[in-house]
DNA sequence: GCCGTTTTCGGCCCGACTGTTTTCAGTCG
C-alpha cells in the first residue's frame, strides 16, 4: 500500500468522523496524523512497525493501530462502518467550494439531502437558503460550484493525463507496430478532455478487433466512423480516441489530428488553408506541409491558432526555451514553512540536478496556515543560508552553487506586502503572491496586484490569478494592465509550473514578449521532487512562445546576482 | 486522539474573511 493511499484513508476517516459529529479533537488527530505522514518523503509507511509509527509526530497509539490494520487487512473496520452509514452523495459534497463539514452534515441530517442531484434541486427551489446558517449567498455559491464541477467533468490536468496516456500508449504498443500520440497531449494543453492516439494500419476492421480484446479498454461510446474507436481506459472518466490511419498518410493525419482548428485554418501562401494542403497528397514529414503552404514551421505545442504565425515572423523554434536552458530554480519552499524537505536537502538536490542556484522562497508571516516566517525565523534562515553557501564555496571554489535568499510574500487585501521595508530589504528577491481573499471583482483584484507590482521590493509576481485547474477559477484580472505595470516597474512574471496552476496562463506570454516582460518558470516546489514540475512549466512556456532570452531563470548565477543587485531599491 | 508532563489528565485551538447573523460560526488558504 502506497503512502498516498494510507494518507487518503486517514483523511477519509477524518471527514467521516466530522459528518457523524465526532469529537473535534479526535478529528484533528486523524487529519493531523495524515498531514504529518504526508511529510515523510523517503519512507514507506506500510513497512513501519508500531514503534516506528508512534515515534512520528502526531501519530499516537490509536492511529498507529489503524495504520497497521489498514496495511494488513486493506481497510479500517471503523472507517468501513462509517462509510456504510454515509450516503456516497454526501461524501461527494466535500468537493463543493464554500461549504464544509458542518454545513454538509446539516444538509444531510436536517434537510435529508443525500445526493448531489438532490442538493441541486433544493438549491433551485430555494429551500437551502432557508436552512439555519445558510442564505441566498451560500445557496448561489453551491449552484455556481456545482456548475463549475460539471464543466470540468471528464477532464484531467496535464500531469494526470500524461500518466494515463503513457499507460494506454504502452498497451497499444504491445499490440500495434506504430502508435502516435496526437490531439491535446501532443499540443500539451493544460487540461485534457480527450486522449487521442493514431495507429498505422491498412485495415481499420482488424484494428477494431484487436482493440476489442484489450481488457483495460472499454468501448462504451458510439463511434461515428469505423476507423475511430471511442471509449474509456483503465476505468478513468476521460474520453479515449484511437484512430486507424493509412500508413502512407500517417504524417498528414498526425498533423491534422494534433492541431487546433484555428491553426488548420491558417491561409496558405498560394490559396487554400493548411488543412487543405495537409489533406492532399501524402508527406513524409510535417515540415513538408508547412513548406508546401509557404509558411514557417510551427512546433506541435504551438499549433493552437493563437498568434503562432505572428510569433514566427520574429522567432524560430530554436529560440524557444528548453529544460536545459534553465540555470536555477526560484520559487521553492522548505521545512521553514510548509515544505517537506529541509533547506539543505532542497539545496543539494537542486545542485545535483546540475543547477547553479536555488532561490528559496518560503511563505511569509501572514500565511499562518503554511507556517509562514516571522522576522526572527527569517533571520534564522538567512544565517543557515550563509553557512550553507560558505560550505558550497569551500567545496567548489571554481564555480560554487548558491542559495539565494527569497520569500513568497503574501499580497495583502490592499496590495501591500506583509513585511516592513527593513525586513524586505534583507532578501535577495521577493515573489509577491495572493493567497487569501480570492473573491474580488476584476477592478479590485487588478488594483491590488498593481499596488504589489509597484512595490520596489517586488521582484516576481507569483501565480497571478490564483487558479487551481479543474478545481477553482482564478479571480478575474486585467491582464494587459498587469503586464504593462510589470514592464513599467521591471517586475518578472511567474509561470507557476505546478500542474494545478500553470499560472500565468500561456496565452499571455506573447503580450509579455511584446512588452519586454521576462518570465520565470517556477515549480513552487514543496519537496525535492517538486522541481520536476518545471517540466510542465517548460511545456506551457514553449506553447506560449517563450524564448530562452526572455526566461528569467535561464540567467546564469552571475547574471542573476547582477540583476538582483541592480533591481534592489 | 495526541501530547507532555504537574505520570493521569487537561489542553489542544492560525487568522482573515464571508455571510449570516444581530455577535459569530463556518470556511479557507
Amino acid at each position: 500500500m502506497t503512502n498516498p493511499e494510507i494518507i487518503e484513508a486517514l483523511e477519509l476517516t477524518a471527514r467521516l468522523l466530522e459528518l457523524h459529529g465526532a469529537d473535534s479533537f479526535k478529528i484533528r488527530a486523524y487529519s493531523g496524523a495524515a498531514f504529518n505522514l504526508d511529510k515523510l518523503t523517503n519512507q514507506q509507511i506500510a513497512g513501519l512497525s508500531f514503534g516506528d509509527l508512534v515515534a512520528i509526530q502526531g501519530v499516537g497509539k490509536g492511529v498507529a493501530g489503524k495504520i497497521l490494520e489498514l496495511v494488513e487487512k486493506g481497510s479500517i473496520k471503523e472507517t468501513d462502518e462509517l462509510l456504510e452509514s454515509t450516503p456516497p452523495g454526501v461524501l461527494e459534497m466535500f468537493r463543493i467550494k464554500g461549504i464544509g463539514p458542518k454545513k454538509i452534515a446539516l444538509l444531510w441530517h436536517e434537510a435529508g439531502i443525500e445526493t448531489i442531484a438532490g442538493l441541486e434541486v433544493a438549491c433551485e427551489n430555494g429551500s437551502v437558503a432557508k436552512l439555519k446558517g445558510f442564505g441566498e449567498g451560500t445557496q448561489q455559491k453551491i449552484l455556481d460550484s456545482l456548475a463549475f464541477l460539471r464543466s470540468q467533468k471528464g477532464k484531467l490536468r496535464m500531469n494526470q493525463a500524461e500518466t494515463l496516456s503513457q499507460l494506454v500508449q504502452d498497451v497499444l504498443e504491445q499490440n500495434f507496430e506504430r502508435v502516435e500520440v496526437a490531439g491535446e497531449m501532443r499540443r500539451k494543453t493544460e487540461t485534457v478532455e480527450t486522449l487521442r492516439f493514431l495507429i498505422a494500419a491498412d485495415s481499420p476492421v482488424a484494428v477494431q478487433k484487436v482493440l476489442a480484446d484489450i481488457k483495460v479498454l472499454h468501448q462504451n461510446v458510439k463511434s461515428s466512423t469505423p476507423f475511430v474507436w471511442r471509449g474509456k481506459a483503465f476505468d478513468q472518466d476521460i474520453l479515449v480516441e484511437i484512430i486507424s490511419v493509412s500508413p502512407a498518410k500517417i504524417e498528414n493525419e498526425l498533423f491534422i489530428r494534433s492541431s487546433a482548428e484555428g491553426h488548420l485554418a491558417q491561409p496558405a501562401a498560394e490559396g487554400g488553408t493548411l488543412l487543405k494542403i495537409a489533406s492532399a497528397e501524402a508527406v513524409t514529414t510535417e515540415e513538408e506541409i508547412y513548406t508546401k503552404a509557404g509558411l514557417p514551421y510551427i512546433i506541435p505545442e504551438m499549433r493552437e491558432g493563437h498568434g503562432e504565425f505572428a510569433w514566427a515572423e520574429k522567432h524560430t523554434p530554436a529560440d524557444l526555451v528548453t529544460w536545459d536552458d534553465l540555470k536555477g530554480i526560484l520559487h521553492n519552499h522548505s521545512t521553514y514553512s510548509d515544505g517537506n524537505n529541509s533547506l539543505e536537502e532542497m539545496a543539494t538536490f537542486c545542485r545535483d540536478l546540475g543547477f547553479e542556484y536555488l532561490g528559496i522562497a518560503d511563505h511569509s508571516q501572514t500565511a499562518a496556515y503554511a507556517n509562514g516566517l516571522r522576522p526572527d525565523k527569517v533571520r534564522q534562515q538567512h544565517a543557515e543560508i550563509d553557512q550553507l553557501n560558505a560550505r558550497f564555496a569551500a567545496e567548489n571554489p571554481e564555480k560554487p552553487f548558491k542559495i539565494l535568499k527569497g520569500i513568497e510574500s503574501d499580497i495583502l487585501g490592499d496590495g501591500m506586502l506583509d513585511y516592513a521595508d527593513d525586513v524586505l530589504a534583507t532578501f535577495d528577491y521577493v515573489v509577491a503572491s495572493v493567497h487569501s481573499n480570492l473573491t474580488m471583482s476584476l477592478e479590485k483584484a487588478t488594483e491590488r496586484l498593481l499596488t504589489a507590482i509597484a512595490n520596489p521590493y517586488t521582484t516576481i509576481l507569483g501565480h497571478p490569478t490564483g487558479r487551481l485547474l479543474l478545481s477553482r477559477d482564478g479571480y478575474p484580472i486585467d491582464y494587459r494592465a498587469i503586464i504593462d505595470a510589470c514592464a513599467q516597474h521591471n517586475v518578472i512574471m511567474e509561470i507557476n509550473a505546478s500542474p494545478w496552476r500553470l499560472d500565468m496562463d500561456w496565452r499571455w506570454i506573447g503580450y509579455c514578449l511584446e512588452k519586454g516582460v521576462k518570465l520565470s518558470i517556477n515549480p513552487d516546489a514543496h519537496s525535492t521532487q517538486g522541481y520536476y514540475d518545471m517540466h510542465y512549466g517548460v511545456a506551457v512556456a514553449r506553447k506560449g512562445g517563450l524564448t530562452k532570452e526572455m526566461t528569467f531563470n535561464a540567467l546564469s548565477l552571475t547574471e542573476m546576482e547582477r540583476y538582483l543587485a541592480e533591481k534592489k531599491p
